[in-house]
RNA sequence: UGGGCUAUGGCCAAGCGGUUAAGGCACCGGACUUUGACUCCGGGAUCGAUGGUUCGAAUCCAUCUAGCCCAGCCA
């Protein structure tokens, strides 16, 4: 499939005018959290772009802050990006670069584009002016050459404590822009790195660090979101005084949000702290390791980054549409099985005593590839509690209730007689006959059935746990109540019933249970029994 | 209000001077159906506003309005 966007339109040129003769891209997560479906329009689109474009695309850790990251996260995100099938060339950290990217600061330098402050960090604040007045100069940013050279060489060496001075570039103080105002490059920061240890105690900042990583890659395109145009002026700058011999060019897209839902690393993370969520994989959140527990295949993700486009405009899609796009995915890829997650026992009172017979029920009727199985059916079996209800409340009522006639799918005509109910007059079981003329694939078409509903044997089965999923957050409107204190207590919702006793799935293994949605296996299966988690419902029209 | 960016139906989004203004999601009808699923048919916008250029504008120009981003030694 061809993609084509503004984005490849600009790469398209660059080809045509020789400016590159392919597209290298790079996705650069910082590791202090975990991705979710928002990242995967960035991971996709750098994948996309470098494939069609005969290039190759490079995951880079963005690990220029010791003080934030986590080798936990370095291997989560490595996890899910493999997941989605995006893979890399290379796998490289900005950290990598620490030494050339001192060599290039010492060049600036050299060159008088940048020079050591004194100024503590409100100072440098006071002195940056605001977005209506132009900042003013430091007192500082005179200093000869000489003495910047040897007082940078003196921050690397550990002279000086955290904090008391930074290496700025000297650009212009006035800038409209206020990224062009002298920005800092480097800070003194005495912390373990995860990479690179107690080598260093400066660390480069973003605005500075990340041309040189994609030029010292050679990164050809480096994408990134909307809020990086402002540093676009700065990043080119960079790259030109820092007199890299490759030129990247920075172009910003959209990010995608998805409405309703918690992203931030710091709102996930603090979900997780609290115990809210069971982990950054909880199939309640959008992450890419909870969309996968949860079921969600990663080409349905890939189809959905696709078919919402890539745009330059910043809007919220909703979730509603990332379903559907699961849901056109798993049907015709996953078997259709039954599974009856609230159970009513019905009583088939003249079929005989002791005998099983076995159905067969093709496991996806829009996939034949996908085989058959033979489904037990005897006396007693288990249907939705749902499909019965006692008197047929309207012609659109296309479930069992007495006197009136359904298909078991798969297996026969029933029709319900009289119900059995406790001492508080809920129904414990409902006693029908069944008609054996009616059996599925004999060609029986005398009568039609007041609808289908499926069931599972009451003896040949495997006892089963569903999880049903709902809005973690239902009020988000409200910004005053951390997300941890609201979330929505049917968010997570786990009934016990039954499947059919041939399955045998594999944790993450897909189904579709007919008229139920899709589920898949759940890793806390393992000692549990077996867990379903509902990845989607289906589709309804069914109004009451 | 300094700078940067954006604006097409409820949501996403094509469109790049001449189209009845694609498509997807959602919604509402209806057909079909051994999943109230799937599938299929049908339904809705004059393109942020106002002025202008033009035989002709969502597409060009001007002005205005609204929203987002920027004042970390975060990324």
């Amino acid at each position: 499939m061809e993609i084509n966007h503004f984005i490849n339109t600009i790469i398209e040129n660059d080809i045509k005018s020789k400016k590159h003769d392919r597209a290298i891209t790079r996705f650069p997560p910082e590791p202090n959290g975990l991705l979710h479906l928002g990242h995967a329009r960035a991971i996709i689109t750098n994948y996309s772009m470098a494939k069609q474009h005969g290039g190759y695309f490079n995951l880079r850790f963005d690990d220029t802050n010791p003080v934030k990251e986590d080798t936990l996260f370095v291997e989560g995100i490595k996890k899910d990006i493999a997941w989605l099938g995006c893979e890399w060339e290379n796998l490289f950290y900005a950290s990598d670069y620490f030494d050339e990217m001192y060599e290039r600061a010492m060049l600036l330098v050299k060159k008088g584009k940048a020079y050591v402050d004194d100024l503590t960090a409100e100072e440098i604040r006071a002195y940056r002016g605001d977005l209506k007045n132009p900042g003013k100069n430091s007192p500082y940013r005179e200093r000869s050459i000489e003495e910047n050279t040897s007082l940078f060489e003196g921050m690397k060496n550990g002279e000086f404590p955290d904090g008391s001075k930074v290496l700025r570039a000297k650009i212009d103080m006035s800038s409209p822009n206020m990224n062009m105002r002298d920005p800092v490059i480097y800070r003194i920061q005495r912390a373990h790195h995860h990479n690179t240890g107690d080598k260093w105690c400066i660390y480069p900042m973003y605005d500075y660090a990340h041309p040189i990583e994609d030029a010292v890659e050679g990164i050809t395109h480096s994408l990134c979101s909307l809020e990086f145009e402002d540093h676009r002026p700065l990043y080119d700058w960079v790259v030109r005084e820092c007199e890299m011999k490759n030129i990247p060019r920075q172009i910003e897209f959209g990010k995608l949000y998805i409405a309703n839902q918690v992203t931030g690393k710091r709102y996930i993370k603090a979900l997780v702290e609290s115990g809210a969520v069971i982990g950054w994989d909880d199939p309640r959140l959008i992450t890419l390791s909870g969309l996968r527990r949860r079921g969600v295949p990663p080409q349905a993700i890939h189809n959905f980054i696709h078919a919402l486009g890539l745009p330059k405009s910043q809007g919220e899609t909703e979730l509603d549409m990332f379903y559907q796009y699961v849901r056109d995915y798993l049907k015709s890829t996953v078997p259709r099985i039954n599974a009856v997650l609230d159970p009513l026992k019905l009583v088939i009172d003249n079929y005989p005593e002791d005998e099983i017979e076995y159905v067969e029920a093709e496991n996806n009727r829009d996939n034949e590839a996908l085989g058959t199985r033979l489904m037990p059916f005897s006396k007693e079996v288990y249907i939705e509690r749902e499909d019965f209800i006692e008197e047929k409340p309207n012609k659109k009522w296309k479930r069992l209730a007495l006197d009136v006639e359904v298909r078991l799918m798969h297996a026969y005509f029933i029709k319900a007689n009289s119900v059995v109910k406790d001492e508080n007059g809920k129904i414990i079981e409902v006693h029908c006959t069944y008609d054996k003329e009616t059996k599925s694939g004999s060609g029986f078409v005398d009568r039609k059935p007041n609808g289908n509903i499926h069931y599972v044997d009451a003896k040949k089965n495997k006892k089963a746990k569903f999880r049903l999923f709902d809005d973690l957050i239902t009020d988000f409107e409200d910004k005053d109540t951390p997300f941890s204190e609201k979330v929505n207590p049917d968010s997570l919702i786990e009934v016990e019933g039954f499947i059919e006793e041939s399955i045998d799935p594999l944790v993450g293994d897909s189904f579709q249970f007919t008229r139920n949605g899709y589920f898949a296996l759940d890793q806390d299966s393992i000692k549990d029994g077996l867990v379903f988690n509902q990845t989607v419902s289906l589709r309804s029209s069914f109004k009451k």
